[in-house]
DNA sequence: CTAGGGTTAG
């Protein structure tokens, strides 16, 4: 599934992601963009380096658990497992279903899973009676496909073969439905198992249950089952826990996160193992605590607990969207220094960190260095290249990596598309952009939502808002249309070329379909609104949206300020000044100068300015107006 | 002897 339009995707592979939309929206804005998170001037992370390196001292060692494996369970490629089921099946008498179960498990570990259905079904000709262990593999493997309906169609099989199924099985339906986001039916399910006593669930399947809501952004009822399990004699684990607290640091409940690891490590004595930490350094990253997440990193190596690859993707991560690739080249010395090894995707972090800081020939430098690392590039490390020429404005070099990629017998991928067309409606090329648009249709990709955005806000750029309502008729009345970011591209693209009576009309059409405007509608809206001087208008607007529960933010406010002082009105400035006090709301750059070059001019009292100094924001002070 | 659940990422 593209993910990659978003650099901070809270709820990833989640049901709705209103909140990465609205990052994107804050991309293909860059006129509204002033809130970005001030970086810290002293490296935060200078006192943990001194930990990783500490750390590194102790041994690597892995766990030497390791029983005598059969020859079944240690297949490690296809080709062998298949020789074997075919010498296996000519065999006289039949090995035992064991063996087979062996077999399939471990093709299904190398996830050849439509290859172990095959297998399956070749046992069920032959006439190898199958079990619940079979069952189950087989089950999974659909599952695994997004066939859970196949799923319970071998399910149906169980009953006819006098197969039972158990609580190994139901889990493994149970995780189907909720990877296909059929949570309702999971529920469903989980209540009759209980209802009807079809098997007792244990700690996995309420675990798999608590995934399934959490995937559903449901907490509460997460941590109401949590207890409930306990209550009914079923401990939670370390995983139980895990689910809820990556959960909700991916729902930005990192606090919340914290309540529930101080109960499973002091109430519960559940210890916990590095992919906690790494959700809750995950999270702590995203929301640029550093402080903590150096205080997690060093918790860890008190705990003995080593940060692994994941932990220093995390934290290569973090640094590059930080702008501090030097830290972020830092942390991959210490995991080379460790043992770990790098992979594609640390590297295609790296890059984007380049290209973030606009740095194209270190980023280029890295790219260039992975087939001597044994790394080859794929279509997303093409990409973010790619995307970064783009943004950077070198069209030509982003049209040459376009082409590398077929090159290299690689398919570019929707977002790949979706990137290029952008970067050539940024620097004007709509006639480029809507001939790749057509070759991306003819090489048989789909243009999603965000492809659909781009366009939109590409051509409404370039002024060409009639075509850009023309496409967006055309689409008629599918999904894309139902987009709230689509309408308020369109709105303000009408607004910004003049044409506010097509944009009032997309304003009411929405309430019309029962779309909700966001603040960013709104703003959008009252912007076109004071720019044709409708005032009275745009105030209306404005006040309706705390009422509608859609409070203003810094933009709106800003947007009407602007309105206001650009139509030497200035009657409700000092009002709207001491809401934004009153809200912790701040000024920028722009509406600053305004609002001074009328106190300079005379237009607004000289008593304003107070009022005034509380609203800049520190940063801001530094540079001089 | 063999089966089910939790982390990151371009």
């Amino acid at each position: 599934m593209p993910m990659r339009y978003f650099r901070h995707q809270w709820r990833r592979g989640r049901v709705g992601n209103a909140t990465s939309a609205l990052h994107d929206f804050h991309k293909l804005k860059g006129n509204f963009i002033s809130n970005s998170v001030p970086l810290p001037s002293i490296n935060p992370f200078s006192s943990f380096r001194l930990g990783f390196q500490l750390a590194s001292l102790h041994s690597n060692s892995s766990s030497n658990g390791d029983r005598p494996r059969s020859k079944f369970q240690k297949v490690t490629n296809l080709d062998d497992a298949l020789k074997l089921f075919d010498e296996m099946i000519q065999r006289r008498p039949l090995p035992s279903v064991v063996q087979f179960n062996q077999l399939l498990n471990a093709v299904t570990k190398m996830k050849h899973f439509s290859c172990c259905l095959h297998l399956f079904k070749q046992m069920r000709v032959i006439g190898v009676p199958v079990d619940e262990y079979s069952m189950s593999i087989a089950i999974k493997c659909c599952c695994q496909l997004y066939r859970t309906n196949d799923g319970f169609a071998l399910l149906g099989c169980c009953f006819r073969r006098a197969v039972v199924p158990n609580v190994f099985i139901f889990s493994t339906l149970l995780d189907g439905l909720v990877l296909e986001d059929r949570i309702l039916e999971a529920e469903r399910l989980f209540k009759k198992l209980i209802k009807q006593r079809l098997c007792e669930p244990d700690v996995v399947m309420y675990s798999t249950v608590i995934k399934g809501l959490c995937k559903f952004g449901n907490n509460v009822m997460a941590i109401a089952l949590l207890r409930l399990m306990d209550e009914r004699g079923c401990k939670p684990n370390v995983v139980s826990y895990n689910t809820i607290i990556d959960s909700l640091c991916k729902d930005k409940m990192i606090d919340d996160a914290f309540k529930i690891f101080k109960e499973m490590v002091f109430d519960k004595g559940i210890l916990p193992n590095v992919i906690t930490y790494n959700s809750i350094i995950c999270g702590l990253c995203n929301f640029c605590r550093w402080e903590e997440v150096s205080k997690m990193l060093k918790e860890m190596e008190d705990e003995g607990i080593s940060p692994d690859f994941q932990t220093f993707n995390i934290l290569v991560d973090a640094f590059c969207k930080e702008g501090k690739v030097d830290e972020a080249e830092a942390v991959i010395d210490i995991m080379v220094e460790r043992g770990e090894v790098p992979d594609i995707v640390t590297y295609s972090t790296l890059i984007d960190g380049y290209c973030l800081r606009g740095e194209m020939s270190k980023a280029r430098t890295v790219f260039d260095s992975l087939t001597s690392r044994g790394l080859v590039p794929d279509v997303i490390t093409y990409s973010s290249l790619l995307n970064g020429y783009c943004k950077n404005l070198n069209i030509e070099e982003a049209m040459l990596m376009f082409h590398e990629i077929t090159k290299n017998g690689l398919k570019p991928d929707i977002v790949t598309f979706s990137t290029m067309l952008q970067g050539l409606f940024r620097v004007g090329r709509c006639g480029a952009a809507c001939r790749l648009f057509d070759e991306m249709r003819a090489q048989g990709q789909v243009p999603d939502e965000c492809t659909y955005r781009i366009i939109l806000d590409g051509l409404c750029n370039n002024h060409q808002v009639e075509e850009a309502l023309s496409v967006f008729h055309l689409v008629g009345g599918s999904k894309l249309n139902s987009d709230i970011m689509v309408y308020t591209i369109l709105i303000d693209g009408a607004c910004k070329c003049g044409m506010l009576d097509t944009a009032r009309n997309l304003f009411h059409d929405l309430t019309v379909k029962g779309l909700q405007p966001n603040v960013w509608t709104y703003s959008v809206m009252i912007s076109g609104l004071c720019g044709e001087g409708l005032l009275t208008e745009a105030k209306q607007l404005f006040q309706k949206m705390d009422e509608c529960g859609c409070p203003p933010n810094n933009v709106t406010f800003r947007v009407l300020l602007q309105g206001y002082l650009k139509n030497q009105n200035y009657d409700d400035v000092e009002m709207l000044l001491q809401q934004m006090d009153g809200r912790g709301y701040s000024l920028d750059a722009t509406t600053l100068s305004l609002l001074i070059d009328q106190v300079a001019a005379g237009a607004l009292d000289r008593s304003m300015l107070k009022l005034m100094g509380r609203l800049v924001p520190k940063d801001l002070m530094d540079t001089p107006v």
